[in-house]
DNA sequence: CCCCTATCTGCAAAAGATTGCATAACCCCA
DNA sequence: TGGGGTTATGCAATCTTTTGCAGATAGGGG
């Protein structure tokens, strides 16, 4: 049920549409949450006909008409209920890792070359947070309550961040002694 | 696919039975892969349909018999083209993030206390982790080459491990400044 | 005018994962 | 003899996620 509560996370303070949704997935929720757009428009669907969510169709001019959700009393009640429950230790699956127990000489040099790519991407990825961070986190003693935590969310993406940037250049620099 | 090749993976060294598999996943590559039994039986009776594993029944004294399986060729080879593809990257999934999106005074303890959980967790994988390290990967320059990706991977576990401990001690002390 | 791109919404099939249940052999201990 | 634990294998239903496809509106550029 998760991602039906990553929804209303993100409609805390905005309501939003299908559209939107899937965007701010991309750029701020989904760092911690991903998901595609056939999967968002569905759990909307879901939520609607749970009155987790409401509906209104808005006209646009110069773009299609859009729909959207915005957190019901009942919805507002759910998230927060689910807030208390137990959460579940996330699940560990990392094909990298896994095809690291297969290394071998004539596998080295295209593993370190996939290790290199993660860690730029992870780059553009630390980039982004940094600017986020900076912008809107700076000081996080005086952000108000629930900014606080979504700074520490922000904060926990970022040190994972560089704790796989360190890795990254450990494990190029031990596969950089195998020999084909 | 993944979970067809991490079980492969599994049984470069040795043959093993579902049974076995499944503790194995429990204990080292399960680490980086999750797998449930029910997963990992299903899984191998496909694999061996496909002829990438061969399967033999074993009589056991003292406990019931059990089918082990072992890598054939075919599924040495399907495993180390696998390894040479492209890797997706990381599906990042953590409710704990999203749940510290919805801070509130009246949530904050309850947030504080999962955290604590998941640190104590965290610090029993890791001395796990280091016990494994220093038993079997203390010098990682002087290991063979396949070792050395295993390393690797538990360098990494290790790496991720630590760090998140240090985010953990970051957010409850924020979280202490919360007030109901 | 036509194509490209962005916005916007969705269906449907397949693959993957979880949950709950079921069964059975065998041991130990009371 | 019966209950509890470990080893051992699996089915079935459901839920979640991925993948591929589809179609509509509208602006801008050539």
């Amino acid at each position: 049920m998760a991602l039906a509560h990553a929804i209303m996370t993100a409609l805390i303070e905005d309501d939003l549409s299908g559209y939107e949704l899937a965007k701010d997935f991309e750029a701020s929720l989904g760092f911690f949450w991903n998901a595609s757009h056939q999967q968002i428009y569905q759990e909307l669907r879901k939520l609607a006909e749970k009155k987790w969510l409401n509906k209104r169709e808005v006209s646009q001019s110069g773009k299609p008409n859009k729909i959207v959700y915005g957190l019901t009393r009942a919805g507002q009640d759910a998230l927060a209920e689910w807030v208390y429950g137990t959460t579940k230790t996330q699940a560990a699956k990392d094909e990298l890792l896994i095809k690291l127990y297969n290394l071998s000489g004539d596998n080295a040099a295209h593993l370190t070359s996939e290790i290199s790519g993660r860690r730029e991407q992870m780059m553009r990825l630390l980039y982004l947070y940094e600017k986020i961070r900076l912008r809107h986190y700076d000081d996080p003693q005086t952000l108000p309550t629930r900014r606080k935590g979504v700074y520490l969310a922000l904060a926990s993406g970022i040190a994972q961040g560089e704790q796989f940037l360190a890795w990254c250049d450990e494990a190029m620099e031990l596969l950089a002694t195998i020999e084909a």
